[in-house]
Parts: C-alpha cells; structure tokens; sequence
DNA sequence: TTGAAAGCGCTACCAA
DNA sequence: TTGGTAGCGCTTTCAA
C-alpha cells in the first residue's frame, strides 16, 4: 500500500531503525552517520514516505493528541463569542506545542465501564463539568491527565480546575443595579446550564450578593429560560417584575434584548440586561452588553498549557486556578427610570 | 498496564478472539454463544475493560475521525457566527455517524513529502482552500477522501465542493444598492481572504455585477484591510468616497460598523454596508446588518455527511455542490440621503 | 556505527 | 461454535 519505513529501509540498504532514528530522532542508542542520514533523508523524499502516526502513537502510546469534552453542548452558539474564544485559547495553546485538539461533545457517555482511556488523547480539556454520577466517577477513574474549565470549587473530582470568580461577578454587578437604583433584579439562567457546576454556583452568588445589600430574590423568581426564552413577554407583563436581569451567558442576553425590542420594551429604559463573559461581541449588540467580564481565551490558554505540561511531565497536581471577573459597564444599564415615574 | 483483550479473555476462560466478537461484533466467521457472550461480558466489566481504540484504528486502518482543515486561519473569529456555523455543521454530521472531528489548522503546512495521509484521518473537511502549490500538490495526490468547502469551480484539484453561488449573492447586493440609489460602490475583502479562491471569486463576482449595471469600479478602488480595519479614517473622509460598501464577511462588516460609529458616520445614513453569511448574528448589531446569506450550517452539514459517505463507500466522485445566496435586508442599508443633500 | 528481534492491542484469516 | 496464528507500522531493547 503506502510507503512504509521498511521500504524506504530496503531502498537505502539500511535497517529499519535507521530510518526512523534518522527522520524522528527517536532511538537512543542508534547512531548513523551523516552521508548514511543524508542517504536516507534523500530514498524517503524519492519514495514519498510519510511517516504513519497512527502506528508511532500506537507504539508509543502518545498521541499527541488532547481531547476538548464538553458534556452539555452538541451545538455552539451562534450569536455570542464564548466558544470561539474558548477554542482560541486551546487553539493557540495545543498547536504551539505540537499537538492536535479534538472535539469531544460526549466522550462520557460514549466510554466503556465508565473509562475514559481509550488511547486516543493524552489528556482531556473538559469544560463545564455537569459532574453526573458517572462523568464524576470515570473523572476520578481516570489515569489520563485532566484539567477543566468553568468548574467551581466546592464539588467535583480532585482535577486542575480553571473558573472565574463568580462570586465577585455577580457582586459588582448586583452592586452596580443597585447604584443605578435598582430593587426589584432577578438572575437568569436556563434547564440546561443550570446543572452544570457553575450554573449552581450563579445563582447561589446571585443571591448572597442582593443579600449583602438587604435584597433579596425568592427561588421562585429565579428564571429559567428554554432555548428561545419564549417565556420573555409572560414575563415582562407581569406587574411585579422585575427592573433588571443579570443573565448567565452573553448568548441568554442577547435574547433577551432581541425579544425585548419586539415586545416593545426598551433597554436599559425599561429593563437592565447584564450579560455574563464580555466578549468583543457585546460591541456589537444593540444596545452595547453591559457585562461581567472573564478572560476566556486566557483562561483556555492556560489551561491548555497545563494540561500539557501535565502530560509531558507524567503527573497531575490538583490546583484551583481562579480568575478575577470584572464589570464592563456598556448601554444595557440604565437608572430605572420609566418605572418610577409610571 | 490497562486491561487487554487478551486479559479478559484469559480470565474468562475463552480466546481474544471471542472477546472481539462479543464486544465488538468484529470478526464475521466467529460465532460464540449466548452464554458465552454474557460471561464475556461480565468478566469485562468486573475488569473495567476499556477497549483501546488506538490499537483498534491502527488495526483496521479506520480511525473514524475527520481532520478539519482551515489553512489561513488558525484564529476564528470572535464577533461573528461564521465558525460556529460551519462547527454546528460538522459536528452534527459527524456525531451522528459516530465520528469524531479534529482540528487541523495546517495539516497541509506539517505533512511530510506533501502526503496528507499520515493515518489519523478518513478523511478531511477542507474549507477556504487557498491552492498554494504545496496543498494543491498534497490534495491531488491524496488516497484519502477531502471535500471542500468555500472552493469555488474554475480552479484547484478536482474534489467535490461544497460552494455558495457568489455571483448571484453579489449580484443581489449590488442591484439592491442601486435600486436604493447607490452608484458609487465598493467590495471589501482582506489581504488574508484575497489570496483564497473564494476571495478571488467573489471580488470577480462583484465586478461583473457592477459592470451588469454599467457601473465600474476600478482594481485599485476595492478596499483590502487589514485585520482591525484602520484604513476606514482614511477611507471615509476622501472626497469621493463610495455611499456603499459590500463585505467580504460579517465580520469585515461588523468592524466597519464599530469604526463607523467611532468616526461619527452614521449607518445607513452616510454609509450603506453589506456583510456576507447572514448568520443570527446579524440580528444583533447595531443597525441590524444587510447581508448576502448563504446556508453555512446546511453546506458543512452536507459536506461531512457526504465525506463520511465517500469513506465508507471507498470511493470519492468529483462533484460540484452549489448553493444558491439570499439577500437578507435589515437595516445597515438605505438611500444615500446624506451625500445627495450635502 | 548498525542490525535483529520482539511487541504495543487488536482483528482478519484460516483451521478445527 | 470456538481457537490459533499472523501482522498492521513503528520503536524499544539488546546484540553485534
């Protein structure tokens, strides 16, 4: 079939290790001399010998290879930045070093006898743990290195962990609502998220942010949005609602806002929208997202390049590697001043 | 280290082979009974087995994994929907044949002897092939399935392409502008999206369209910016400066709407701009964004369904998928009142 | 400085 | 209905 390092051995009248000290440096004890590398540098160019790296990972049992696992997520979104950034990150992180990134919406749920090995990554970048019984256990089975992202403190297997600090995005935004006079601020996340790790974590620092300022939000009116937040015009007409929504993600708001302006609702004037991450695509929006900010793409980066030095390094240490979030105050905000004087 | 075939085989009393069998279904001419089968299964899980799908794809020659190829961006963009688009695609494709999909910014740059097939993949998605001689070379002498995608007829190695029809797509923009009153109208790409084949196309496309309405517009009036777009100062103040802009992407777009506000030109008002996909992010700029649409989703959706067709039938055909453009007109558009007044 | 042998974990093929 | 043998392409280890 293809050309193989044997055939390129027998074409250069050397052995087969030769070849490959020669084009891998692999082999410690092999030494060839210059004219013989030149040799066989020159055979294998003649005989386009490609090297297979499906049989070199294989012996080596290295693939170079990481595995990005996001349980939750089959489909991106298409209107926010966030995966985009992620991926950035990753991108940048796993090229640099030679290695290659694969997509993994449900390697969980596809592992056998709840392993995750199956030879085909050296690691695992996992973001937004749901943290199942099984994914937490296979996790804890694992003996390949893995690092997560978007996974709190507090529960889950002992991995490197990469997460923003919610509990300080959430207060600076409760805190800027209630600078601009708001009272009555509800935090808005979806069925989905919402049992992911960090989901929980939200809302909880949701909460304990009104109530450093004497405000308080019932579970009940915590919302939870389908996909489509179809729920929006039941919402906004009811008497009591509130004058502002901190939302989970940029892509929650951005439905929001566009749900607004068909129901006639104007933002900030009629509600304050926050949304969450503050990617360059609040930029766009109309009006700008006001958002709680996290450095995303540096987030992936880092821990990308954790998770190699991991994998080059053979072993794992179980770090929590917090990143500040800040408040990019943009249009979406205002005074809540059609409510007052209505 | 791990638990082999062979050790559930030994501790189950019977051959690898009946192991493979069982588990896998592999092996046609063996047949292993029932009872058999559930002790197999048993030992399995008691061992916490995890077939090596490493040793599995090199055994077959079969990795069921797809490389995504995008040789000119190894950044995705982060303020618009195209990526995601095209990762929705393929991913759904992909997952649905249990598949998985790898990304490859620069396959073609990292092969040796120009031989893509180095035994990860069955095969590729290629998309903004740019045909420099190297990945031509290498993609004409591949065994290994590629379809492509944003690769227009005319020029490159004879693969199926998955293409929008640019012609018509700039057609559409370029009537409605003049319908709208436009005559002084210019096409935007980047030097990075020039030098691909679809870049080269649809500047062609534009031409003709304009020429189809006896209007010109000379080589060196088509604007090619580079990545943050800072020649916009420059452009928006010279005297006879195009009413119209049509874009190469929406992000191309999207900068030009930021920089625009920035320098104080009001869209449409001063200014009329055409992006070019027309994802759900152009609902949430500021103006709502005129776009050339093409069904990005759809096209990466047919490609890879296509592709993993060809692997599994052994055997490519060279066609040429098109599809046809809309014009989605939202509000970045309008008359060219400003100008005509002033 | 070079070569030979063995084997990574699995499955195709042939024999019983 | 089951098992044995061989080998995918490469590299590790040991011998020359």
């Amino acid at each position: 079939m293809a050309t193989t390092i044997r055939d390129v051995a027998e074409a250069a009248g050397v052995s087969a290790m030769a070849v490959s000290k020669v084009l891998h440096g692999t082999g410690s004890t092999v030494r060839v001399s210059a004219q013989t590398a030149a040799n066989i540098r020159r055979v294998a160019a003649d005989l386009r010998y490609q090297p297979n790296r499906l049989a070199r990972s294989f012996r080596q049992q290295k693939t170079n290879t990481i595995g990005l696992v996001f349980s939750h997520f089959g489909r991106i979104g298409e209107a926010d930045g966030y995966f985009a950034a992620l991926l950035n990150g990753a991108m940048t992180a796993t090229f640099q070093s030679e290695y290659s990134l694969t997509i993994c919406p449900k390697l969980a749920m596809s592992s056998t006898n709840g392993q995750l090995n199956d030879g085909r990554f050296d690691g695992l970048l996992w973001c937004k743990p749901d943290y199942t019984r099984e994914s937490a256990e296979s996790i804890g089975l694992s003996k390949m290195p893995i690092v997560m992202m978007h996974a709190p403190a507090g529960e889950g297997p002992e991995v490197p962990r990469f997460c923003c600090d919610n509990e300080q995005g959430l207060r600076l935004a409760v805190t800027h609502l209630v600078e601009l006079g708001h009272r009555k601020i509800t935090f808005l996340s979806d069925h989905f998220n919402h049992t992911t790790a960090e989901g929980r974590v939200r809302t909880a620092a949701f909460m304990s942010a009104m109530a450093e300022h004497g405000l308080t939000c019932r579970e009940d009116e915590l919302l939870y949005w389908s996909q489509e937040c179809d729920e929006m015009a039941e919402f906004v007409s009811a008497p009591d609602r509130p004058t502002a929504m901190i939302m989970f993600s940029e892509l929650h708001a951005v439905y929001a806002l566009r749900k607004a302006e068909q129901l006639g609702i104007s933002v900030p004037g009629d509600l304050s929208v926050i949304g969450y991450d503050s990617t360059a695509f609040c930029e766009t929006t109309r009006p700008r997202l006001t958002a709680i900010s996290q450095p995303i793409e540096q987030m992936a980066y880092d821990a990308t390049t954790k998770l190699i030095a991991y994998i080059e390094a053979e072993k794992t240490e179980s770090h929590f590697f917090i990143y500040p979030c800040g408040l990019d105050i943009r249009e979406s905000t205002g005074h809540p001043i059609h409510r007052e004087s209505k």
